[in-house]
RNA sequence: GGGCGGUUCGCAUAGCGGCAAUUGCAUCAGACUGUAAAUCUGACGUCUUCGGACUACGGGGGUUCGAGUCCCUCACCGCCCA
């Protein structure tokens, strides 16, 4: 069974229609797949999932050992029975969280530079992660515990979860290193992806190597070779591009991957964003961004997104789109939305993550069209 | 009629001689990209050349260098006793 196969290339650009097949299911590229970080997408159940035509999902393995422990999960079947989602499933390795939990938090910055926040790094807090040449210690945020990962825990770890595809351990680099920081950490994850290598034992997963290098071209560069040369399954192209930059990040690195792996582009999310990527050849996207936005009560739409919360819509009788067809705006009106979310009614989340979903499924959907009719993409 | 208690920036609260004055809610604005996020940040008397200026704790009067804070008095609102 070949995993992954390019059906169709795009006249126009470097974009591929895909098929990713694992024993969980298929997966049509370019897909998105939304986040269940601690086995659930919050607020919805695998049922509605499926229902906005989602084929896979992702999880994460930092999370999910932490809590309930991947011990238990292997003692109920896998990740796919615990959580009774019978579709493909991705792991995260725990490398977002070096970042997240290390300079991310010490720094308050996110993995996209937001250009306002270049000034203010001042942070006061104690960092969760520490990094050496050979692992990574954790301070549990939940209980301040600490926990050793290393390439070979992460990967194991991620045996005992059994997603289909999982990802091999690295630092997902902040946007405020600088040039030898990045290189060293690269360098890093570069070793550490050889370690992934050797230490998985199970053939029914796929692991992807992920490509670090930060904003500097001749890292990524270097990165992707190196990390494209091994014998992966499929990559994941990680860390920080800066605002506005992660089309020339792409368009350094994807030549140096083989076109017939996919390819992962992590954590990226924004609509524009995919829209880019996927010209420049990237199959899979996961991202926070519209599950989030949705609790916070910012809906997404062909217009642009919008908050709820405004008193604007306190008395507004049009659904958050006209022209969307998901329940959320088929059965209910803005100004009910608005008084579920001022008054933090947990279905206000709930109808609006169903919709900022359903119309990223849509949206992905869209995408593979114009790939297969050879349109412009968005 | 008598005895207490209260009246603070939309609402609710703190404040017990140095105060443009606490906290919560509400309001407004912003953020969110491999989820420490149903979260977080900022504004919230008026004006400002951003140093400050002015007006403010029910009304009036007083004590004091200085009063939301102490005293007197008036008004209104509670509770209790007749």
């Amino acid at each position: 069974m070949e995993f992954f196969k390019v059906l169709k290339k795009h006249k126009h650009s470097k974009a591929r229609l895909g098929l990713i097949k694992t024993a969980h299911g298929n997966i049509h590229t370019p897909a998105f797949l939304p986040v269940a970080t601690k086995a659930a997408i919050k607020s919805l159940s695998p049922e509605e999932i499926k229902k906005i035509g989602f084929e896979a999902i992702l999880s994460n393995t930092y999370h999910l050992y932490l809590q309930p422990g991947s011990k238990i999960i292997k003692k109920l079947g896998d990740l796919h029975k615990f959580m009774n989602w019978p579709g493909p499933i991705i792991t995260d390795s725990g490398g977002f969280q070096v970042f997240s939990l290390g300079f991310g938090l010490k720094d308050k910055v996110g993995k996209i530079l937001n250009k306002n926040i270049q000034e203010e790094q001042v942070g006061q807090q104690a960092k969760l992660a520490r990094i050496d040449q050979a692992g990574v210690t954790f301070t549990s945020h939940l209980d301040g515990s600490h926990h050793r990962f290393t390439p070979e825990s992460s990967i194991k770890i991620q045996e005992d979860l059994g997603a289909d595809i999982i990802f091999v351990f690295d630092e997902c680099t902040s946007p405020l290193a600088n040039y030898d920081y990045t290189q060293k950490s690269m360098e890093r994850t570069h070793q550490w992806a050889q370690r992934c290598l050797k230490a998985k034992k199970r053939n029914k997963q796929a692991l992807f190597g992920i490509v670090q290098g930060g904003l500097f071209k001749d890292l990524r560069q270097a990165s992707a070779k190196f990390i494209g040369d091994l014998p992966f399954d499929g990559f994941g192209i990680g860390g920080s591009f800066g605002k506005g930059e992660m089309k020339k990040a792409l368009d350094w690195v994807i030549p140096y991957l083989p076109s017939n792996k996919p390819r992962h582009l992590l954590g990226i999310g924004y609509l524009d964003d995919i829209k880019e990527a996927v010209k420049r050849g990237i199959d899979l996207f996961d991202c926070v961004q519209p599950t989030r936005l949705a609790r916070h009560g910012t809906f997404l739409t062909a217009q642009g997104k919008f908050s709820i919360l405004k008193s604007v819509y306190q008395t507004d009788k049009k659904p958050i789109s006209k022209n969307c067809s998901c329940d959320t705006c088929q059965n209910f009106n803005r100004a009910y939305l608005h008084h579920l979310f001022k008054t933090k009614e947990i279905l206000g989340a709930r109808l609006a993550t169903f919709h900022n979903l359903w119309f990223i499924s849509r949206f992905m959907e869209k995408i593979r069209r114009d790939i297969k009719e050879d349109k412009n993409i968005g």
